[in-house]
Parts: structure tokens; C-alpha cells; sequence
DNA sequence: AAAAAATGAGCGCCTACTCACTCATTAACA
DNA sequence: TGTTAATGAGTGAGTAGGCGCTCATTTTTT
């Protein structure tokens, strides 16, 4: 019946956002928003009732991006190492692809703005990788191996990969071989060190 | 003559803002940062020019405090895998008994708040550790090894780690271990990926 | 007495958000 | 098929409140 509400603004002002708190941080008001979407301020409202609302909805928007690719593609299926650095290849391709949607993530995960049940909300978008990354890991770092811990590690190791790539841009495929061998590694020595209840 | 500066004042807001900023982020206003510190506003701008001169003296502050205690007493000396356990072990004690210095750290060193330049001179205070760290780690990653890559990566599961003993006090020193092992078996990794010109 | 620390009301500016209004769109009716 | 009524997207000046910071004044020290 009436003008229906557009598709264009909506990601227009997503991807403004995306850039100014990737250049600036969450503090970046929703008239600098408005402005780099070109579009009047009151239209950020009608399309998120609040600021909070609108970080709220590009961090799950962000978080469920990167999980489809993280599941996109068939893997290998050897459920060991060639699994897990499939995964790791798309992980840092996504972020170097995409280093202001990077950055914005990493800065929307931590946050004050965003309340902790959308982060909460957020991190399930990754359970059905998580299962994926379980079954390659077991073999290397033992059946009882702390998938979160091993999940948090590999998004600290692929952040300084990322970082060192974005030094080095020509480097890419050999710092991401390399930040794969860290991981790998790594959680080598995970399986030599004693059994932990958590 | 007059009346001399109170260093207790000084420390008050500096430990204010420790509180403030790890919790809210750097965002925060000097409004809150006085009331907590038990002063009047203009005071806090008796001690530090700009809020931005507070954040980046309180960045420095706890740089150089870390650094500090990363260097304190005389490493075991096997210029290996003992010298870096220690030098890891020092790091996670700093992190866990003090979680909120350790938080603060974190946000003020991507803070858009804190000029590069400080960010830089904050780097510095790291260099004599570094030092020690490159020769630790030249037999585990080779001797051309990336220390800044090996350092970050140290952060990133230093950081994974204590977020890990942060959720099970009780385990405290077993994730200790066991994210050193991550660590040193990650740099195990590191050596095996061919050469690389930075 | 002299000097500087300490104070907090006040300054101009910026913030998130509102609201009275205009206008594009479409369903319903002549 | 042409006209109209209903709807809600779109607008931007306006609002209250919070921001970093200043400064006239008071308090504390030498």
C-alpha cells in the first residue's frame, strides 16, 4: 500500500557503518553514518529503531558472512590437517578479501555497544563449523581437546596473519602457509600436554 | 614555595581510568574518571593536558609495566625453550593477577583515541625483551624467524589464554602449560614453512 | 604573602534520537 | 482506466543531555 522500505538504504547504511567503524571505532555518531550513506539521519531510524540495534544487526550480519563462506565449499574430507587448512585458507582469504569488514567484527566482538546477548547470539553462527573443526582437530590434538580454546587460537593466529598480509600484501600465500603451520602446530603441542577438566 | 602535585592524585585518576576504560572502553568521560577518582573535574586536567594525554601517558604506564616485569629477574640461561617458558610464564601471571590493567592495555592499543606516534613509542619499551625473545626462539623457528610475527603471536595466545583461566580459575596453571605448549609448537610449525623475504 | 593545587559552574559543541511534515507507492473505487 | 485515499518511507530542524575543557575562585602549602 505504502513506499516499500528499500533494500539500498538498508545496505547502504550497513556498509557505511562497516567503514567508518572499521576507520574510527564504534564511538562514530549516526550523523557521520547518515552522511557517507547519503541519506538523511532520521532514515537510520526508521531502518534500526536504535544505534545499538544497528551494531547489533551488522555484528550478526558480519558473524553469519564469514560462517557461510567457512562452510560453503566441500572439504577435502580426510577430517584431518587438508580439512582444517581448507578452513583456514577460506578464514584468511575472507579477511584479506575484506579487511574493513575484518576489522569492524573485531571491533564490534568487543564492544560496549553491543549487548552480550547478540555477542552470545553471534557466536552460535559458528557451531555447525565448530563440529566441522572438532572432527579435523581430534587426530591432532586428542578427542578431548577444548574446541573453544582451539577456535579462539585460531582467530588469534589468523588476526596476526591477517596483520602480517596486510604489511606484506605480496607475501600473502606464503604468510598464509606459514600462519597455518603455526596453528598446526600449535595444536601438536596441545595434545602432549596433560588432560584438563573444564 | 607553593603547593606541590600530589602524585597520590595522579595515580588515583590513572588507576580510575584503568577501571573505566576496561570496562566501557575509552569512550569514557572525564566526568566519570574524576568522580571515581574522588577529585573534581579540573583537576584531572591539572595533571594531564587532554584526555588524550591521559590515555596515552596510562598506555605507556602499563607498557612500560609489563615490560618491566618480562625483564625482572635473571632467565634460567638455556637461551631456548626454559628462558621463553619463563618469559611466558611472567607474561600470564601479569595478565591474570591483573585482568583489568590487562583489558585496558588491549583497548587503549587500538584505540582511535591514542595517537600512532604513542603507539609506536609503546612498541619501544618491548625491544629489550624482544631481544631476549629473538634469541629464545632462533633454535624452535629458525634463525631468521619474524620476531614481530613470533611476538604477536605470543600475544594472540597469551590473550586466548587468559581468557581461558579467566572462565576456570581453579585450572590456572594447566592452561598455563598447556598454552605454552601451543605456543612452542606453533614456533615448531613456523620452522618448517620455507623462507620468506619481509 | 606568594604560588600553585583544587574546585565546579559554565562554555560551546556534539550526541542519539524525535517528530511534524512531504511525497512515492499502491489498493480500492467510480 | 483514471481518481483518490491510505500508508509509511524519507526528511532535517529541533531537543535534551553529555562531552571535553576553561576559568574565576577558594584552599592549601611553602
Amino acid at each position: 500500500m505504502a513506499r516499500p522500505a528499500s533494500e539500498e538504504k538498508r545496505t547502504a547504511i550497513m556498509n557505511a557503518t562497516i567503514g567508518l567503524v572499521a576507520a574510527a571505532g564504534t564511538g562514530t555518531s549516526t550523523a557521520k553514518i547518515a552522511k557517507k550513506a547519503g541519506v538523511a539521519e532520521g532514515t537510520v531510524f526508521t531502518y534500526f529503531s536504535t544505534k545499538e540495534a544497528l551494531l547489533s544487526a551488522l555484528l550478526l550480519e558480519l558473524e553469519g558472512e564469514l560462517a557461510d563462506i567457512l562452510l560453503k565449499d566441500p572439504l577435502p574430507g580426510d577430517e584431518g590437517r587438508e580439512d582444517m587448512q581448507h578452513f583456514w585458507n577460506r578464514l584468511i582469504d575472507w579477511g584479506v578479501t575484506n579487511p574493513t569488514k575484518w576489522r569492524t567484527l573485531k571491533r564490534l566482538k568487543i564492544s560496549s555497544q553491543v549487548p552480550d546477548s547478540i555477542r552470545t547470539q553471534g557466536e552460535r553462527r559458528f557451531d555447525e563449523a565448530a563440529v566441522v573443526l572438532a572432527r579435523a582437530l581430534a587426530r591432532q590434538a586428542g578427542e578431548d581437546a577444548n574446541i573453544r580454546y582451539a577456535g579462539i587460537i585460531m582467530n588469534a593466529i589468523a588476526e596476526a596473519t591477517f596483520d602480517a598480509i596486510a604489511d606484506n600484501p605480496n607475501q600473502r600465500e606464503t604468510l598464509k602457509l606459514r600462519g597455518f603451520a603455526v596453528f598446526w602446530g600449535g595444536m601438536a603441542g596441545l595434545s602432549q600436554e596433560g588432560s584438563l577438566t573444564l
